[in-house]
DNA sequence: ATACCACTTTGTCCTAGACAAACCAAATTA
DNA sequence: TAATTTGGTTTGTCTAGGACAAAGTGGTAT
């Protein structure tokens, strides 16, 4: 009793831990009727366990490109049907390695979980790595942790180990040969730099030079990188909540004040969608792309006609 | 003129960029009249560089533990004499390494910074190499990032490298022979994990076996991972910013709903000037101290008298 | 020194309204 | 048929000013 006495959460604490705007979750109240938390005698919102779980599921279908009014009058069961079926497809096609390792983490065996993704990577190689094992558990992390399938702090410990294994695996590739430098980065407001991690490993192994400069780097701090680092390439990764007209206006930025031999790389959700894209903008679609754009571009530099 | 015409940030912008929350700058303005951004035609705040130059400045004081209504009445000039001087102590001291390698990263030279790092890594060891390079290293790049010395990108791409070398350095470390098991992690709101990578290749080095969750775990979270986990120690990093209690109600919580058995270790700006601690919390007052306190759990757990 | 007290500072939350940007779909043009 | 324009709806974020408790400070009494 005194212990469950109030498990309900802050405002705060549900925004940070779903990742939706303290300003959103108000609004959302007001509009659509959820959620609807608990008031404690302040009259400030404590939000109980089961909504706090529901507004995950939203999170990540936001994610994945589902627009709230469409979601969010949904219930529970509705939304986690929804969660498991955009994954199915891919997901259940190889459950191989990827349910080994998840359930590694699961047992809480941190140490083979890490001697599995060393293994895997080791047996498969950069790009079957990615393709194969990386994504597919980042997927299926994310669903598990929608649904409340998966501890907050096991989808922590797989994002923190599969983060060391891919820079590991960096560290270790290739020295650049006659590779083009390449400046990896996000736009201020995309938080996720695992796709950059998964990109940056591609390239290396390619033989490229890459630079990371982190996530949520501003779009006038990412000029003054191109011009102190003289990179041959820019990659950016955008996620599927970003507004498709900022990610266009970003570009349509980097595309005009950056010089014009530059190439622009924008990969992720949030740009699979776009057409008509600004002048040396390429857009990858899917990881593999990656190796191909970078023999063009490796192509074009030492053909310089 | 007409690039210049809008460089002025959002208030979504700079709460972002400085860390300062978007309520906060909005009552500062109320009640100490800093800062005063200028309006959009809409009415929207719309801060000036300078003004967020100056609140960068701010914003490091404060993670200091400096008092807003010491400092935000200050001038610009007054500040960043404040922020040089907390500095000097140390820095003066030992500027051999840690300048070379801001230079490489001023330089641009990305390979020759991430070298650097392995090369002192390599010739100082584990804990030299946090003492004399990592902490000071981060300390001045946090000073220069204030003051506006240093581009925002730049910090990125230093703290980045530095991450990088920590992991690897930990994946390196000798495996845990006789060590007990460590779990490190933050607290929600803390999302600065740097403190806790020097911890851990401090701990593995020394033969400890360590499971890192990343950053922000929430209390209950961590509760459920020591429970799967079984771990014998746990390590937390606080910065000044938490407040007091706060951090003592955590890890109050902490000491009563872990297994007595089990020894909590605190570290950071954030609890060195705490007196009363709940029982089997060590305070971790400087990264030397780590060693004797895992050299006096590793005895204890050998004579369980 | 340490504990208690009152006083001041400080961050975060609240409501309710407003508005443009983002999006969708139907109509129009090439 | 495909691309563009137009109009209507959805949606996130901003604003103001008030409120309040938790955090910190300093003086007094143990």
């Amino acid at each position: 009793m005194n212990k469950a006495a109030e498990p309900n959460a802050t405002i705060d604490e549900v925004a940070r831990d779903t990742g939706i705007g303290k300003d959103t979750l108000r609004v959302w109240e007001r509009r659509y009727g959820f959620p609807i938390p608990h008031r404690n005698a302040r009259g400030e919102r404590r939000y109980p366990p089961e909504q706090v779980s529901r507004l995950r599921t939203l999170s990540r279908l936001l994610n994945r490109g589902w627009r709230p009014g469409a979601v969010v009058p949904l219930s529970a069961e509705e939304l986690n049907a929804l969660v498991e079926q955009g994954a199915s497809g891919r997901e259940a096609a190889r459950p191989s390695a990827v349910n080994g390792l998840i359930e590694n983490a699961q047992r809480g065996d941190s140490r083979r979980l890490q001697q599995s993704l060393q293994d895997i990577m080791q047996q498969q190689g950069p790009l079957q790595f990615i393709l194969d094992t990386a994504a597919p558990l980042l997927e299926q992390t994310g669903n598990a942790w929608a649904n409340g399938q998966l501890s907050i702090y096991m989808e922590h410990l797989i994002t923190d180990h599969l983060g060391r294994a891919l820079h590991q695996a960096s560290a270790r590739a290739a020295k650049p040969s006659p590779g083009p430098r390449v400046v990896l980065t996000t736009l201020p407001g995309e938080r996720h730099g695992m796709g950059l991690m998964m990109a940056e490993l591609l390239l290396r192994s390619e033989g490229a030079e890459t630079i990371s400069l982190g996530v949520e780097t501003p779009v006038d701090q990412l000029l003054d990188a191109c011009r102190d680092l003289q990179p041959q390439v820019v990659a950016l990764s955008f996620s599927a909540l970003q507004k498709r007209t900022s990610v266009m206006a970003a570009l349509r930025e980097l595309s005009e004040k950056l010089p014009s031999e530059l190439v622009l790389l924008a990969g992720g959700e949030g740009v699979s969608h776009l057409r008509k894209l600004p002048p040396r903008v390429r857009v990858v679609h899917q990881m593999e792309q990656l190796g191909t754009e970078l023999e063009a571009i490796r192509q074009a530099l030492e053909q310089p006609s």
